[in-house]
DNA sequence: TCTATATTTCGAATATATACGAACTATGGC
DNA sequence: GCCATAGTTCGTATATATTCGAAATATAGA
């Protein structure tokens, strides 16, 4: 039986090094002032927020009109705060929270900003 | 007798419109954004948390050995993001955290962001 | 009034962030 | 293999932040 390629052209797609998986930092090495700063922009509060209601969506689904790049921008500063985890479902990017993760690392900061932004 | 004159060069000290007196934003109107960003740097964060542990200090206390051009920077971004207020006592500027209103406005988020620098 | 001290303001250099079109890449379906 | 779709990356323009020296301002005290 042939082993599987994992390699630049035949990966595993669900494995950290495969050329569609993101980045997705170690928890514990996300620092406080990144994590503050992913959050202190309106788009990024507005895509937080509507994750924390509906669990999960695609990045077309939280644009908000805005141009894809724009949008890809904003995911990539969430995901290397630590806040956002991106997985491949076909042709779509579905993000969540790591919600679990990010409040062990900073214990009641979501909470607080997510109450705060709702009024 | 003589109406006390307040202006350009005659004035109340203690009075918001003194001219060694600074803005500070009614607490209402500081915005969630800009409250993180201004918690999002590591001098600010560093003032801020010794601020909660000595309760007021002076800007020279807290310079880190930083030129005062900058201190004076991140002391007013603190204040312009409703964090700090700054009062004049003689030729210093004693800082203290609005920490009530702070915590009234956005209830968790100064616990959490003091709970998470110091470790 | 003169001096020392604490801090702010100004100005300019540098660094970092945001925005967005265009080109590119991965995936699924035909 | 070809096409459409969803996102990413790249390049660049622009905006915002940080840094720090120098000059200005306020206050206390001699």
């Amino acid at each position: 039986m042939e082993p599987v390629v994992i390699g630049k052209f035949h990966h595993d797609p669900d494995s950290e090094d495969s050329l569609r998986a993101f980045k997705h930092p170690p928890i514990e090495e996300v620092a406080l002032a990144d994590a503050l700063h992913a959050l202190s922009d309106p788009v990024r509060l507005d895509i937080v927020s509507k994750l924390a209601m509906d669990g999960e969506a695609s990045c077309a689904a939280l644009d908000g009109g805005r141009p894809k790049s724009s949008v890809s921008h904003h995911f990539r500063v969430l995901r290397e705060a630590g806040l956002v985890r991106t997985r491949n479902e076909g042709v779509v990017h579905m993000n969540a929270l790591r919600r679990e993760e990010f409040d062990r690392r900073f214990p009641g900061l979501l909470n607080a900003v997510l109450a705060a932004v709702n009024r």
